[in-house]
DNA sequence: CTACTTACTTACTAATTAGTAAGTAAGTAG
DNA sequence: CTACTTACTTACTAATTAGTAAGTAAGTAG
């Protein structure tokens, strides 16, 4: 079996050292881990960590820009750019829905705004890009949503986006403090007020 | 001038460490201080702020703690209690509008939901009892609204107090990634929906 | 006046932190 | 075959971390 675009490779260190610098960020927050502990967990010395990402800003920084670009090709994949706007919604509410399936992660923005004065420049930027992009992804969809008669609300598409987005976040918040319950409960009232 | 019981006493050490450790850790989370911080800032030695707060689990304890006990001094005051439902609601939004005015200070618990695993156990406890007995508090306020026209919304009370909560704590936590204008528009349009 | 408590400081420890410099083994390019 | 690159390990450093033990000065209770 030839190894075809689609296929996964098994992932090289650097990539593995991004996916669990990921998960734990997601899971503990980014000054609750440390090289040692990725370290350790990889099977490598500390040593190679900075060989890859030569210091804890420069992974950071890897992290967020890596969800950037995630959430560029989501928003455009067919399957989603291609949706009526109520399942864009829903596709939306899917990808919070797999973070509380992964051991109730929070989303990214939820993981890095409580600490982000103290978080590298370069961080700081790239976290407000990914947070500006995907509010204006939504506020379009909203706005598409409402003159197309497929959801339902009163304001801006903007306001409305802004406010759905921090609804979404502390939802997942709510989940880790809690349980998943709050978080059923609370997508389950956002699809009472938005869907018709 | 004698001190009446009304009469602010210049703080103690035990109160201006927990008031410092509580402003750092609503400016820069949990895992972002440590007691040289505090103790630089107060001109004592760290070993001063072992003295009153043996280990960092007591001290952050302590501050939940404190924030409960003031959450239901808040909640019971005659101006807050005797208050008709929809300026309940405003005292509240007025509560993280304080916060906001506070050097964008994140709520309580956008400060340490993300870091949560990383808690000791007792302030986990604390946490979910805080946010607990918010929820239902305003879940109370949302239902009297409802019932006497003051307020208006879809589905139970309960669930819209869950995610009501949540839209406040990232309202404050967009407020600090970007700046205070997502926060006044998310609060408009809380407003918006839920006020006749 | 004495015993005791309160609120610290001084001096320290063991662990952990991010980060660096030098070495090395395996692979790649010409 | 040679020079060079890649992906590390070994060995280290300086700073910081939470925390402790022993001392001390000022105040309080009897």
């Amino acid at each position: 079996m030839s190894t075809s675009s689609a296929t996964k490779l098994p992932p090289d260190t650097r990539t593995r050292i991004l996916d669990l610098a990921e998960e734990l960020l997601l899971e503990r927050g980014f000054n609750a881990f440390s090289y040692q502990h990725l370290a350790k967990e990889l099977g490598v010395k500390p040593a190679a960590i900075h060989y890859h990402y030569p210091s804890k800003d420069d992974l950071g920084t890897a992290i967020v820009a890596r969800q950037l670009c995630r959430l560029r090709k989501w928003r455009d994949l067919p399957r989603v750019a291609d949706l009526p706007s109520n399942q864009q919604l829903e596709a939306l509410f899917a990808v919070y829905d797999t973070h509380l399936g992964h051991s109730r992660q929070v989303c990214l923005f939820g993981a890095l705004a409580a600490d982000f004065r103290t978080l590298p420049a370069p961080m700081q930027v790239e976290l407000r890009t990914f947070n500006r992009e995907l509010t204006e992804w939504l506020a379009q969809v909203l706005a598409v949503g409402r003159a197309t008669g497929a959801l339902r609300f009163v304001g801006s598409p903007a306001a409305k986006a802004t406010q759905l987005l921090s609804t979404l976040t502390g939802a997942l918040q709510t989940a880790r403090v809690h349980d998943e319950m709050p978080f059923q409960v609370i997508l389950g009232q956002l699809r009472l007020e938005l869907l018709s």
